[in-house]
DNA sequence: GATGTAATTTAGTTTAAACTAAATTATATG
DNA sequence: CATATAATTTAGTTTAAACTAAATTACATC
């Protein structure tokens, strides 16, 4: 547990994407695909930032890329995590949280590619 | 330990604040004479995210007001920071880090008091 | 080697955190 | 009540994080 993990952990969004592979590893893709709110850049990103923290592992395979949570990296923390997880008071927290900031990428007019 | 918590342990400076009041309680003033390179005021604002969050607890008396970790609401945290606060590497790390980033407060003009 | 799929990286923008200077609140003391 | 001390709050600025669109890399398949 460096301060790159502690930083880790304290981002909403990342405390997502490490819900997502806590149990079981998940590609890119598929995480992408469960927060669609967000591009697949910034859950690139964000899965760089977990594991130069060390709190996630990649493995690749084919075409795709598996991530997995190293729950071991985080001690204690992980109970903390789990526990906040599970709490049936937080996920109604949660739930209002993202009522209020999950609306999508604001749609944005696509560049023309200028013909050569 | 709410998400809130999580985000007051991920700030260096916030981590330096509750390292300050970990042992024993100490003034703002004091807090702020142990970090000069940041305001008064930034320190204040620093506290009371502190406090919000609940990790640190105030009490006032004549013209001070004394801040003290409530180490009790960190739970298993507070062991790894005081593994992190405790390890050589780690007080290598943070004073590198230091030199990096403080170099005091920028001087800045003071702006003239308009005579009315 | 063109085409398609999966993911990352880059460059620039937006959003939020941390900070500053100055004003303000509160309390004590002459 | 004027002055001084201790701290907080406000309003505005700077810095850093998160994000976007588009470009790029990597690896299959035709």
């Amino acid at each position: 547990m460096g301060p790159a993990a502690l930083n880790a952990i304290a981002s909403p969004r990342r405390r997502e994407i490490l819900r997502l592979v806590w149990n079981q590893e998940q590609t890119a893709g598929a995480i992408h695909r469960a927060m669609p709110d967000v591009t697949f850049g910034a859950v690139s990103l964000q899965l760089r930032t977990l594991v130069e923290a060390g709190l996630v592992e990649a493995r690749t395979a084919q075409r795709n890329r598996f991530y997995r949570a190293r729950r071991e990296a985080l001690g204690p923390v992980a109970e903390i995590l789990e526990r906040m997880w599970d709490d049936a008071l937080w996920k109604l927290k949660l739930a209002a949280e993202l009522e209020e900031t999950r609306r999508g990428p604001k749609p944005r007019r696509r560049k023309k590619k200028p013909g050569l």
